[in-house]
DNA sequence: CTTCTAATTTGATGGTTGTCTAATTACTGC
DNA sequence: GCAGTAATTAGACAACCATCAAATTAGAAG
């Protein structure tokens, strides 16, 4: 029962498992100390002032982190550094992309993009402008602006009534700066607002002409 | 309070520390996400899929370990990366000399610690925080910070006069960071200074209703 | 086959820590 | 002042882990 899944598979996971290996006293006395000649269990443990088992359940960690080989020889195990995968994972650590990229990334998903009756056009604005159902930024070029104003005017049923809160609502779930977006719907026409009693309808679309 | 103790005192710690805090999948995919710009709470809370306070805690946990530098902005903090103390780390890593000196840590004889009157949980709080006689970090919860400041008041004998060299050197036998210990102790008004000589003594202690 | 030795496995225990919810603080704008 | 938003702290729970003593495996040598 010497199983070790190599690295090569999911790289990030096997980042993580460097780093959890090497967070530990204990070991990083041992790489310390095999960096100058291999070892057996016995020697360790009496350097270190652990117990054998304890010794041996740290180095069995060392080495599914790739970062120990074993030999055996008699009836002693002799452990000893792969330098090389030190490195070689240090290297790694660098790697902003990767690790940025390790994030099982709870996923953008942009598919609702695609159920959208869109031209091509405007399907491209919304997938530079949105991450995932988030709105990253507000468009300040006013054509790009109306593409995501005319989908989010959608959002309201024709015919009902929204209390300013319940307007804030929704829009809220889209981007923080609600108000920013309540307004420029206002602007644009694409919302109604009742004079003073802060009640908003969805604006009758026009003639299309 | 945030202060975080720099890095030089005792580096096998800090090395420890530094894989401690890479030691986490969120984490690295934080270090990830910073290796291209920064970010606030709440964006990388949603990114990664966590809770504010999840998020917030590893950032903590970052900054302890000089990895990422914090920056206020109106009322949200944005968290950028220390690729500079990323880079000396790994590079330490791979001292073996160093490492292997982190090993002699005999026995850190804590008996003094029984000899207090504390309460059972004051008691962990000296167990868990000290190595010896020597303060292994100055806690960052308010509530062990004090058990440990209240016993560094009894250091001073009530109505002498110390100078501020005097007050360090009681300081510096427990921590190097003396003046963090000496501006905590004056802001719990356990320990009480003069307006500009530069005079400290023992603070009475309050009325305990 | 038996015994000795080196090491690992097992089981238990106490401590650490990642994550959450709820409460609290700090800042902004009305 | 009050309300709203961004973030941190407090408290709790569960998972994980370092450590040890005791039991077990595996080699080497009689």
């Amino acid at each position: 029962m010497s199983e070790i899944t190599p690295p090569g598979s999911a790289m990030p996971d096997v980042l993580e498992q460097f780093f959890k290996a090497l967070a530990d006293s204990s070991r990083l006395r041992i790489i310390g100390l095999l960096g100058t000649r291999p070892y057996n269990v016995g020697e360790l443990a009496q350097v270190l002032g652990l117990t054998e088992p304890t010794v041996s359940h740290h180095l069995a960690r060392l080495r599914e982190a790739w970062l120990v080989n074993l030999r055996a020889e008699g009836t002693m195990r002799i452990y000893s550094l792969r330098a090389d995968m030190l490195e070689t994972m240090l290297r790694h650590a660098l790697d902003f992309e990767e690790l940025a990229r390790m994030t099982p990334a709870p996923k953008p998903d942009m598919t609702w993009v695609d159920d959208l009756d869109l031209s091509e056009a405007d399907r491209k604005v919304f997938y530079s402008y949105f991450r995932g159902r988030q709105l990253k930024q507000i468009p300040t070029k006013q054509s790009k602006l109306l593409v995501i104003l005319r989908w989010l005017a959608e959002k309201f049923a024709p015919g009902v009534q929204y209390t300013e809160d319940e307007v804030n609502a929704i829009l809220k779930t889209v981007h923080p700066d609600y108000a920013r977006l309540r307004r420029e719907l206002v602007d644009f026409k694409l919302l109604a607002r009742e004079g003073g009693g802060g009640l908003y309808w969805r604006a009758v679309e026009p003639p299309d002409a």
